[in-house]
RNA sequence: GUAGGUGUAGCUCAGCUGGUUAGAGCGUCAGAUUGUGAUUCUGAAUGUCGCGGGUUCGAAUCCCGUCACUUACCCCA
């Protein structure tokens, strides 16, 4: 604390033991709900060409002009470290052929956003993400939200909801645009500086703006969604009726818009309360990205791990509460006993049973009291008495009784 | 990039408008208990008061700079 020069990264933190314990539940039940809909993982590297995220993400999007870490390898290749998953899962698949064109995969992993950190916003942070590989198909779209829906259950989460949106085909994208500033411009003037650039600039942005006189303004204009071509409506209908049908509860927004610029149709994003003003734990949605003048058509999101388990944390569940189970402690009394009991616990451990002790001859309370402090259950205790008559002292820490017992007997109770 | 808050022991923090040797709780270690834990009692160790400069007889305290953490804007998972 009082030094900085052993401090991680700006914005970059270890993981400790005890909150690594939630991690892997984490981890751990989103491999098996991703098995049951079929998905398997592929790990692509962390390091990427540059040009893959400013092609892929659009090079105009904040997060390749302002918020990637970039560099120059020995031999002056422009790289970056990925800022999100789907570039490096869709370049794996583009790479791959028939194999791959209707590739389910998902990720896990560190991404890197060179951002200002706060509340559940770091520069490196971990995403779970999926990626079905395909062409449009709203049912693709359902499904893919049904599984998040339940990976949400999986975890235990609970409060979460999903707002979902469509942006359209690209071929919507000037209607959209025209007739959105068609119904703005009569009450540009109300706008605040910022928002009269934004028209300019991003018209769009201004529909999720937190400023609340843009925002009352933006509720009185016409959805996005009457702009729109009759055939990307039609998608949108059928992705709601299909989640109907699976009885998933979406609350259609509007207002929601994507910062990448691969999205087409169908976006939707998990939003959860208490998380502060980073309240979406997950991202997603249909994309096209053109790769080496290849089309790769899917569905997919994003979830972030950090606001996973801060949703998790707000709603009373703890690290703890997935601890490693309890170890057997064993208590060794004198230097003879010390070395006869480090063969105990090799034994045991190849025995699959969890198991520590102290490696020095300390006294028998100082070793009571570690065992208690680990957590032991059960404490296994053995001197020079035990020793000679070849049996070993079983003590039940939780009632505090203990019997003398011989090496069957220990290995049948633990 | 912009704005606010905070940096004191391993952790959480107290330290009033500057005044001698900088504190508490928790944790750690040890003793009470020479072979028995979570309770209790006793004791011990650990601080360049984030860093650098300034004002002052004197700075953890005031001023300037800087770094870090944190929250929010921007944007995003």
């Amino acid at each position: 604390m009082a030094s900085t020069s052993h401090q991680p990264v700006q914005g970059m933190s270890d993981i400790a033991p005890p909150d690594v314990a939630l991690w892997q539940m984490i981890e751990q039940r989103a491999r098996e709900v991703f098995a049951r809909y079929r998905f398997s993982e592929v790990r692509t590297p962390v390091l990427e060409k540059l040009e893959l995220f400013t092609h892929s993400l659009g090079d105009t999007t904040d997060v390749v002009t302002k918020e990637m870490y970039t560099l120059e390898d020995r031999g002056g290749r422009k790289l970056a470290l990925r800022p999100e998953g789907t570039a490096g899962a869709i370049r794996y698949v583009a790479s791959g052929g028939e194999e791959t064109a209707n590739a389910r995969i998902f990720y896990m992993g560190p991404m890197f956003r060179c951002e200002r950190p706060q509340a559940g916003r770091k520069r490196q942070f971990h995403q779970i993400g999926l990626e079905a590989v395909g062409a449009p198909n709203p049912l693709a779209d359902a499904e893919v939200i049904a599984l998040q829906v339940h990976l949400l259950a999986a975890w235990g989460l609970k409060g979460a909801k999903i707002r979902l949106n469509t942006i359209g085909l690209p071929e919507d994208r000037a209607a959209v645009l025209a007739g959105l500033r068609k119904a703005i411009l009569p009450r540009l003037h109300e706008l605040p500086e910022e928002a009269q650039q934004r028209f300019e600039t991003n018209v769009l942005r201004l529909l999720d703006s937190k400023d609340p006189v843009v925002k009352k303004i933006i509720a009185e204009v016409p959805s996005v969604i009457e702009f729109m071509s009759a055939s990307s409506r039609a998608y949108l209908d059928t992705v709601i009726a299909t989640l109907k049908k699976l009885e998933i509860d979406v609350e259609i927004d509007a207002t929601l818009v994507r910062g990448l610029d691969y999205y087409v149709h169908t976006v939707w994003e998990v939003v959860h309360g208490g998380l502060g003003a980073q309240n979406a734990l997950s991202g997603g949605g249909r994309y096209r990205i053109q790769l080496d003048g290849k089309a790769v058509d899917g569905v997919g999101f994003a979830m972030g791990v950090e606001r996973v388990i801060a949703a998790l944390e707000a709603t009373g569940v703890t690290a703890s509460q997935f601890a490693p189970p309890p170890p057997v402690f064993i208590v060794s009394l004198g230097e003879v006993a010390l070395n006869e009991n480090l063969l105990l616990l090799q034994m045991l451990r190849q025995r699959g049973i969890a198991c520590e002790m102290e490696l020095s001859a300390r006294k028998v309370q100082a070793q009571m009291r570690r065992a208690d402090k680990v957590g032991a259950q059960v404490v296994v205790i053995r001197g020079d008495t035990e020793l000679e008559k070849g049996t070993f002292v079983v003590k039940n820490m939780a009632d505090g009784s203990q019997r003398e017992v011989e090496l069957p007997e220990l290995i049948k109770l633990l």
